[in-house]
RNA sequence: GCCGGCUUGGCGCAGCGGUAGCGCAACGCUCUUGUAAAGCGUAGGUCGUCGGUUCGAUCCCGACAGCCGGCUCCA
């Protein structure tokens, strides 16, 4: 978003001499607003020495190097300004991140809000003393010996080499140690890969955030960390509005949308990440599962339904339990059976395709239910909507002949993008997660059927023609999958939408159908929630539009609102008349004056306010007031009537 | 699950070792004339739960639950 303005083109000049520093080559070529240089391709202090004829380029401070530079650079003065206050503290790592930066620390005590504010006047010091970030390269050994007492850096230092990724403090051919010198003085040194600002002045403007614990090297197994984050930007202004950002996205936010709008609630008495739709809530799921049913339906797919519970067997047989018990509620016990509460609707769908014979002209066979599931979810991770206990996943399972997978794939991501764009999100990219190979154990299914679900998923993911991105690691243990992202109106992105390709399944259930040539085959089994989950949607479609739905989504579509109580009657008949037109509307007869009404219409953010007045009755119209609080007046009733409803079924 | 913080009427917030206030919402009355807050009054809380310290706990300590910010994980 904001991290790419517009500016002017870098400056990219040639050293005319040796000897010269880069900041030396581009001051002469006349380049001002460097963080650091780009020499020959790579990115280096502006106080490094160049070769003649090195090919010299300006990276300014708004550049997406530029600002990934100055964070890093803060998150030194970070670490710094933390080693000072409390001596001791052992350093993790500092990288830069989208929008700012982090430092993980092991200090003796977590840090407390009182300790951010103390830091952060610290690291104003810091930057004030103008010190200057000088790099040094050493050997491994004198690092180990230099750094013997932070015993992360230490690990670090061992790491490189081997470590598969680079990081901000190893990597490339030599260690180095950046030292912050006031006048000829040391004042503080970390092992750093650099490149850095000159000095700590030259850091425009950030702001410390908050602080949050950490896995060291981001593994639940290991020592966890102190990390503190922050945010630093090109400029003062780059940060007030960041700030304002945040406080946008915080006003839009679903769960406080969710009360404000009185849409739903997550009462304690029922469980942590159980929500309860309130009426208004249970419109906008009503109105979403009746159009995605009736897509459904046209796509081809045949509504079922099933329990929410069954007996253990079952998902032994699924290869659930053993892969996945973790994820599901625990068992209770009835009759001498282990019931369970499904976490997935899989092993349902394919009893109903074992039910009796299948043919092969009978596929694909497609069943589709808003399945409820229930998934035991670390108490730590839930969060509103986005992620809850108990769910209900717009899921359907496509039964197909291998040779007709590949087309039932692209059919699913054909259905799935179209319906999201119903719901007014158009910006997407593609994520293909496939087996860990060095995790055998945790993947169930022979090399071969891996090879070739992945290679048909991902061939259909790039003839969507989107951006594809892997994930290593990230399939189900059945079978590989696309997820489907989407930006949101302020460029967050959630992942949606899945498609998996199972072969497991199938084989575990002993699926069959009956060939053209009389021999028994076994079907694949295309999973696909095409929501992902109704109550994670809905929760992403509250933030989309900031609780402003579209007409066809809101609770409340038309508030009528009387000048005078005089005119109350005359706005009954008009709601009578939209009421018979299926709109949802409500007529604010309450004592509040005008002004109030309009003021309460407004916070609820209904798309249509109906005023009438003297004026409107005598005509024989009513005046609309818009949700941006602009005006059409001394509209005929049967016109207003036929606006609204044209808007509502357009679903604009 | 892990680390830290938080939990006071429906919502948003004060308060703080001597058993509680404000605004909005609710309810009642008086109002109501053109596009974002009329006035007056009334009612509502065993201060998340359980235990401990204390003459006395909403306040201090502990456990549990829930929420928030992250980590790990995920639709």
């Amino acid at each position: 978003m904001s991290e790419l303005p517009v500016h002017a083109p870098a400056v990219s000049t040639r050293a005319t001499a040796a000897g010269l520093t880069a900041q030396e080559v581009l001051t002469a070529a006349g380049a001002k607003d460097s963080a650091v240089a780009r020499v020959d391709g790579v990115l280096v202090d502006l106080t490094s020495v160049v070769a003649q004829d090195a090919v010299v380029e300006q990276v300014p401070y708004a550049s997406p190097d530029g600002l990934a530079v100055l964070r890093h650079s803060a998150a030194h003065v970070l670490a710094q300004a933390v080693q000072e206050l409390f001596p001791g503290t052992l350093l993790g790592i500092g990288p830069p991140i989208k929008d700012g930066f982090y430092y993980d620390f092991l200090p003796a005590q977590p840090f407390t809000p009182e300790d951010l504010s103390l830091i952060e006047k610290k690291m104003s010091d810091i930057t004030r003393q103008r010190q200057r970030f000088s790099r040094r390269v050493v050997s491994e050994r004198d690092a180990k010996a230099e750094l013997g007492h932070e015993k992360f850096k230490l690990e670090l230092i061992a790491l490189k080499g081997s470590a598969p990724e680079e990081s901000v403090e190893v990597g490339g051919t030599e260690l180095t140690i950046y030292d912050n010198l006031v006048g000829t003085e040391t004042v503080w040194s970390d092992l750093c890969r650099g490149p850095h600002l000159p000095t700590t002045r030259d850091i425009p403007a950030f702001k410390i955030m908050r602080s949050a614990a950490a896995y060291w090297r981001g593994d639940q197994a290991n020592e966890q960390l102190q990390r503190i984050y922050g945010t630093a930007w090109a400029s003062k202004d780059d940060l007030k509005e960041h700030l304002r950002l945040i406080e946008e996205a915080e006003k839009r936010d679903h769960r406080r949308l969710g009360v404000e709008l009185d849409l739903f609630s997550f009462p304690d008495e029922i469980g942590s990440g159980l929500v309860v739709f309130h009426p208004k809530g249970g419109v906008i799921k009503r109105e979403m599962e009746d159009y995605v049913r009736r897509r459904h339906l046209e796509e081809g797919f045949d509504y079922v339904g099933t329990p929410h519970i069954a007996k253990e067997g079952l998902f032994h047989t699924s290869g659930h339990l053993p892969y996945f018990a973790d994820g599901m509620f625990p068992p209770m016990v009835m009759e001498g059976s282990d019931y369970y509460l499904k976490a997935m609707n899989c092993p349902m769908h394919n009893l109903i395709y074992r039910s009796r014979g299948r043919s092969y002209r009978e596929l694909p066979l497609r069943y589709f239910e808003f399945g409820s599931v229930y998934r035991n979810e670390p108490s730590g991770v839930i969060h509103g909507l986005t992620r809850v206990r108990g769910f209900a996943q717009d899921d359907s399972h496509s039964y197909c002949t291998k040779e007709q997978a590949p087309d039932e794939v692209k059919h699913l991501l054909t259905f799935i993008l179209g319906l999201l764009k119903d719901f007014g999100l158009d910006d997407f990219y593609l994520e293909l997660s496939t087996r860990d190979d060095s995790k055998p154990d945790k993947f169930v299914g022979t090399n071969e059927d891996w090879v070739t679900a992945t290679a048909v998923l991902e061939q259909c993911a790039r003839d969507t023609g989107l951006e594809l991105v892997p994930d290593p690691g990230g399939a189900a243990f059945y079978g590989p999958k696309i997820s489907v992202q989407a930006r949101d109106a302020i460029g967050r992105t959630w992942q949606m939408s899945t498609v998996q390709y199972d072969f497991n399944q199938p084989r575990g259930f002993e699926l069959e159908y009956q060939a053209a040539d009389g021999s028994r085959q076994q079907p694949v089994m295309i999973h696909a929630a095409k929501f992902g989950s109704i109550e994670r949607f809905i929760g992403v479609l509250t933030e989309h539009y900031a609780g402003a739905f579209p007409a066809w989504l809101s609770p409340v579509q038309v508030v009528m609102i009387p000048v005078h109580s005089d005119y109350d009657g005359y706005l009954w008949e008009v709601a009578a008349q939209l009421k018979a037109s299926g709109v949802r509307v409500e007529v604010d007869d309450s004592d509040d004056r005008m002004q109030k009404k309009i003021r309460n219409a407004q916070k609820l953010k209904v798309p249509f306010m109906l005023i009438a007045g003297g004026e409107d009755v005598e005509a024989g119209a009513v005046s609309f007031r818009f949700r941006d609080g602009t005006q059409d007046n001394g509209i005929p009733v049967a016109d207003a009537v036929a606006r609204i409803v044209e808007a509502v079924l357009s679903r604009a």
